[in-house]
Formats: C-alpha cells, structure tokens, sequence
DNA sequence: CATCGTTGGTACAACGTTGTAAATCCGCCG
DNA sequence: CGGCGGATTTACAACGTTGTACCAACGATG
C-alpha cells in the first residue's frame, strides 16, 4: 500500500507537498502539482485514516446506538443516519443494545473519544445516573427517549401531541371505547403517548378506562397480538386501540383478524411510526408518521455543532415534524 | 484524554511499562503493576485505537456493504453480522449502496486496507471486473449474489434447490398456473431462482407458460403489488405465485386482496426470504427461510481466516441452510 | 539596488502506540 | 567480590499524516 512517501518519492518531490496536493492546498507550481497527481493515480494511493485522524485530533467516525437493526423503524432510521452522515464524510459504527441496559451502559462506557466524534444513541433503558457514571467525552445526541435531567442534545417529535392527535382522530370517527397499547413503566415516551391518550379523551368528555390501557415490556409484533388477544376476551371489548408503534399493531390487526373481528368496522387501529410494511398490510395502517429524515439529519447537525467545538452551548431539545398517516384500518 | 504517557507519569514509570500492563505482558514487578493499575484506574485511561491500529498495521472493523438498512432482509442480516463480529471485536462499518453499480463501485474502491481489516459485501448490480478494477486489498466475502469468476469466498443458500422446493410444495397443492416475479436481467440469484421454478416445473410434466414470469427491477414491496396486478388483469390468470423475496409476495398479497381475490384458495403466494414480518401478514406468508445467523457467522469465520493469513487459500462458496416455512399464504 | 510580499517548497516535530534492543537491577554462584 | 543470567525496565524508532517554522526564488516597489 503506497504512502505519500512513496509517492514523493516517485513525483520527486517532498512528502508535505505531495500531503498538499492531497488537501487541496493552494500553492503548487502547476508542474509539480501534475507530477504528484500522476504519481498519485500510478499507485493508487490512499490516504491511511488512522494516521491522519491520529494527526488531526478527529476520528472520521460517529456512533449509533440502536436496539437493534432488525426493528424497521431502527433499520430504516439507522439508514438515514448513514446518508446524512455520508454527506459529512462521516463513516457510522452501529452497536445494538437489544435494548438492555447492561448493554447500553457498556456502548456507553465504550465510546472512548478515540473511536468516534460523537454518537447518536437510541436508549431504552438507561438510567440518568448511567450517564454520570459514565460521560463518554464526546458529544451526544439522544433520540427518541428523554431523558430529561440529563444535559444532552434531544431530538424527537411531540410525543404527547402526537397521540393525542391520533386519539382524537379515533374519537372524530365516534369511537368511545378507546384502548391503548405499549404502556411501559420506564420508558418515557410511552409515559408522553398515554398523557397525549388521556387528554384527548378528557377534551373529548370521554371517561378513561383503565382495564383498556394495556403494557407492553417490548414492542414487538407478538406484544401486540397478545395484548390485541387480551383485550378482545374481555366481556367489553373497546372499539377501537391506539398502538404506541406498528409493530404492536401489526400484531394487534393479526390478533383481531384470528378472531374474525372486522378491520376498521369493529376495531380501528392506530400505530406510531409509519414504517414502510404498515402501507401494505392487510388493511393498512393508520399511523403517526414521524419525518425520519429529519430525525436523522437533525441528529447529524446538532452532533456537527457540538464537535465544531460548541461544547458549552445549553442543551438543544428539536421536535421535528410528523404527521398522522390516515389509511384503511381506521378508514376503510 | 488520558494517554500512555499520563498515566507513566502518575504511577512514576515508563510509558512501556505502562503498555506493558495494559497488553498483559508478564513479567512486571507486582508493585509497579499495582501502581500502574491504579493510575488507569484514576485517569479512566482508554487506548487510542487510532494510534494503537497505526502502530499494529491492522484496524479493529470490519466493513459491511449492502443495498439498503430499511429493508427487512438486509436489515436482520445486518444486525447478525454485528452480533457475529462482536463476538471476536471487531467494529462494523455499514455502507449503504441503494444497489446502484456506481455506488458498490465507490465503496469497494474506498475499502482501504487502512480503513477495515476485511469486508462483507452483499452486491447487486457488480460486474466481474470492477473487481478487478477496484481490488480493495483486504478479504472479501460475497454474500448472496455470487459473481463467479472472481475468485472471493461466497456464503449463500442453494438458491436453485431453494425456488425448486418453493415451487415444488405450490405444485403438491395441485396448482398448475404458477407464475413467478421477480426475473431479473443481470442478478445471478433471479437467475437461480427462475432455473429452479422451471425445472420444478419440468419434472412435474408441466409446460412453462412465459406470460407468468414477470421481471421485477426492484425487490420492493411495490414491484411485487405491481407484477401482481399484471397478473390479475391477464386473461387467464395463474393460480398460485412464486416471488423471489418476500417483499415482492407482501406487495403481491396486497394487489390481490385489492382486487378481491382470496389468498391462499384463488391465489397461492410463496415468498423468500422469510422476513420478520412475513409471519404477521394477512395471510401469514409461506417463504424460503434461509438461516441468516448461519450466514451472518460464516461469513465472519470466512473473513477471520483470510485475515489471519490464509490469503492463498482456494475461494470458498459456502451454503448454508434453509427450510421452507409453510404458512397461511399457501395453505389455510 | 535594497526591501518587501507573494508564491512555492522543505525539514522537522508531533499525534499515541508498540516492537526492538539495550540498559539496569538483583540474587546467587564460584 | 566479580560476574552471570534472568527479571524488569527503559530509550528509541517507527507506523503515516499534517501543522509549524523556515528557506528560496521571484517580481514589484521605493
């Protein structure tokens, strides 16, 4: 593999002029910038990343902290983070967490300022203290879940507007026994999905039942199909479910299905998220949509502000937009 | 940051001494040591890999290039490939290609030896001789599409034997009009599949119809809805489908249903892939399910041994296994 | 013609780590 | 007590890059 010495070498020059030519540096004679350039393309040289980062002080690559890729909203948003961070000439190092916290306590305490110029982390299950313990001294960028008294840039949507939205959307199609799946003790956006839950029934004059709301420790499809299944053996069943994301509902919409109960006519279903399956399942999905790009493009920016050296700038919280996708398993 | 050098300083010895203790070299005085732990410990030392990969020659990631994240097959794959190489500590770099040659061509040639031990590539649209072009100088493995003169490990399922089962089980369920989407010019892994649907055809004495092949230029959802519908709309319609992957079957599944034809007794659906949300379809989707762990950890143990040395080794084109998971699409 | 600024080029050090070879220490043997 | 040999430690160089400081050549300016 072929270094600027070699290079210099061969173009008979120094070794910083041919570094210069590769950086675009202005002043070269014109003859020497030529014969560097063709020394360049005769041995295909590359520059070595590690030494230049060793060099610059930078590392050329950024974290992403996800529970896990096989999940469509990660995968998909883990996509997004690649083109955005690409357009930076960013490489991205992925680390799953499955979720747990062990795990992410780990990643975390792993994210020495060596590897990465910052990280964008999905948390699940940290703990505010986590972050204490264990300040990785690199710029963070947290989405999705808030953890609140935590010093650290947020992005994420308006979690409780957002289901308040697709309740009340639920309520305008005169719905009144209204449930909700994906309550979770820990994790704060549920907490924001069942506020916005609630106060769309209270707007609306409609009393909360509490047998209706209904947890889920992981948001799988088969958490949806149980809780779908739970729900429809009650001796009232509800008339329609806000799902706090697809794949709950996905599983929900198979569940209602097994038992022959009608889609949207008996059971309308609302989920969060908007991925790519939820347009064509069977019927398809009304959902939250949040604006994924702009998740990950603003994630990218305020990580490119933090490394760019504003480390002392009070932390940021952006909302990005969403939208509510109205399609067949409310509308038929 | 604290380096070598600090903690050298602090606990009053060397910086190789320091090295020393922290690459477990033996013989250091049990008093030194202690001390020098001690001083890591305080200073939270953390080796620069960037440094430490400089001076080994080697870079701790491996690279992982393929189409897209936001599809579920590359997806879940991509999510074994990062539990297999964690496994032996190695960091995944993911490249996203969006299956365009231009862009395979771009990451193959910026896959520098400085920048990733080896690599993982899943190719769409490469000729052979953009290998030749572009040799990356690290190991490669090939994963699904297998480019066969180029002499690189390839990891995959049989795809022919694959289609033949597929298609055999839609012929055992006295369907006689199977058509098949997904016939692809240049994707060796179309090719397979189409070879193993013809000659499933063949030993059941059934004619091959040409009209029920359709092409798909993509392997998205929306390519399947609309090979689909073709199908719906010529005169004699087939009786069952064989999709190529499994995104291809759901958006199939979906112009069916639109067009009121019942799944699976009108219309039998196999799909390939067996995606995670190919269970919780509507009906659930009958498909190829090719044991991805299998090939997330052989491709890992593939690129180990080639890193480890054996760069002369014969190329090796590994399958693995896979089942035909019978569900609601075929069989109610 | 002396001075200056601009352009073009170079040598050197440094980033943090580890392999090599050489230095130092120590107990023990003769 | 001199020296031997292993244990322990160290200085130094090197990995490939780039920032800094410096040097050289040149035309223009006064």
């Amino acid at each position: 593999m072929a270094t600027l010495k070699d290079v210099a070498k061969i173009a008979g020059v120094s070794v910083k002029t041919v570094s210069n030519v590769v950086n675009g540096y202005d002043f070269v004679k014109p003859e020497n910038r030529k014969r560097v350039e063709e020394a360049l393309a005769s041995t295909g040289y590359r520059p070595n990343l590690g030494a230049r980062n060793l060099r610059r002080g930078r590392t050329g690559f950024l974290g992403l902290m996800l529970p896990e890729l096989s999940i469509p909203y990660f995968g998909e948003l883990a996509g997004l983070v690649l083109q955005a961070a690409q357009e930076h000439e960013w490489n991205v190092l992925i680390e799953q967490t499955l979720g747990t916290r062990e795990r992410e306590r780990n990643t975390l305490s792993a994210l020495g300022p060596h590897l990465i110029d910052g990280a964008i982390i999905s948390p699940e299950a940290l703990h505010t203290n986590d972050f204490e313990d264990l300040a990785p001294g690199v710029p963070l960028v947290m989405l999705g879940e808030h953890v609140v008294d935590v010093p650290i840039d947020h992005v994420g949507i308006d979690n409780v507007q957002a289901a308040r939205i697709a309740v009340r959307h639920l309520i305008s199609l005169g719905r009144r026994r209204i449930a909700a799946i994906g309550a979770h003790p820990q994790r704060h956006t549920a907490a924001q999905r069942l506020d916005g839950y609630h106060s769309a029934l209270e707007e609306a004059g409609l009393a909360p039942i509490p047998e209706l709301v209904l947890p889920a420790l992981r948001y799988h499809r088969a958490n949806g199909a149980e809780a779908m299944a739970h729900l429809l053996a009650l001796p009232e069943p509800p008339d329609a479910v806000f799902c706090f994301n697809d794949l709950l509902a996905i599983g929900a919409l198979r569940a209602a299905a097994e038992r022959g109960v009608q889609v949207p006519s008996d059971m309308a279903i609302v989920g969060f998220d908007n991925n790519e399956e939820s347009a064509y399942s069977l019927p398809s999905l009304t959902t939250i949509a949040p604006d994924k790009a702009a998740i990950a493009r603003t994630a990218v920016d305020l990580l490119r502000r933090r490394i760019a050296g504003g480390t002392d700038l009070a932390p940021e919280d952006v909302q990005t937009p969403f939208s509510l996708e109205i399609r067949n398993s409310t509308v038929a």
